[in-house]
DNA sequence: ACGGGTAAAAGAATAATATTCAAAATATTA
DNA sequence: TAATATTTTGAATATTATTCTTTTACCCGT
């Protein structure tokens, strides 16, 4: 069940992930023009890209400041994993607050990315959610003072 | 120049901001359908989110396989800024391969998250990038076997 | 409770975009 | 070089975006 995905993108592929990449909601014409293609071309190509699965979502960065979404922390999380699983992984997954579930080398660890109101959030989310998984052996957390960057954009290559 | 920003959100743009981000590309009108309004209300609603900063931009996933970007990796950095400043901060958002920059508590310290090619990309980053900036003292880099979750998604309120 | 005023929503008309499909152009392969 | 497959174009139609006016809802002070 692991077939080899095969990609295979040139040059107005990129252009095309350059731009959405930028702006996810610029209009089929728009990237049209800027390219000097018909639209219907562009459509074909976009689908293909989410077919594909080079395009594997859109979506919308919302500020936490405004959502009263205030504090960020990453958790290193030491745990004991049924041999050849990542269930814990799959537990951390399912909690909402948590934005990233990285499994790392070294120390049969995860690392995580969380997304809480305040401090008290986080407490409680540690206490409630992590908590209750008890193959979770140890945990460090690192608060986050100031975000100074945040996104997810990858370098798109210039020639093929 | 630091004015403070006043969101107040309802219930309505609640749900707008729910279905922007599971679907940045969903249009006015099947949001409008899907919530019962006129279109026109719900694009008088969006460009409002967008010009209170409470949507900041929108984004195209883009699978980082296809671009050939295997590895990730976050590093922690320690470094000596100028006093009241972070200028190693921002030297280092600068970096394309840098996804996050996050000034952590402790340590005098930075989070980056780097997404490379391979090893060879991380080490040729950490020399040719890390290593122009003088004031990094030491860094700490974790290597990431495989992400189970990664995410941007908020919790978004139910109630007001 | 009653207006006055403001903000939001609806509705209708127009502009623009998305989508479909057949034909033409390009690439690919034998 | 011919044959085949893929991609692009271009035109026609369906759908959506956007604008603007009218109507409705909401907020505050009296």
């Amino acid at each position: 069940m692991m077939a080899k995905l095969e990609f295979s993108l040139d040059q107005i592929d990129y252009q095309i992930l350059r731009i959405m990449q930028e702006n996810a909601r610029t209009n089929n014409a728009d990237i049209a023009r800027e390219l000097g293609m018909a639209p219907s071309a562009i459509l074909e190509r976009v689908k293909k890209l989410e077919q594909k699965q080079v395009i594997l979502q859109y979506n919308a960065k919302i500020n936490p400041d405004a959502l009263d979404q205030k504090l960020l922390s990453f958790i290193f999380i030491k745990a004991q994993d049924p041999i050849g699983t990542q269930k814990v992984g799959l537990l951390l997954a399912k909690i909402p607050e948590v934005q990233e579930v990285h499994d790392i080398a070294g120390d049969d660890g995860y690392l995580i990315k969380v997304r809480t109101n305040d401090a008290a959030g986080l407490v409680d989310l540690m206490r409630n959610s992590l908590g209750k998984i008890e193959e979770i052996i140890s945990t460090r957390t690192t608060i986050v003072l100031e975000t100074v960057k945040e996104e997810q954009k990858l370098v798109i290559p210039t020639e093929d």
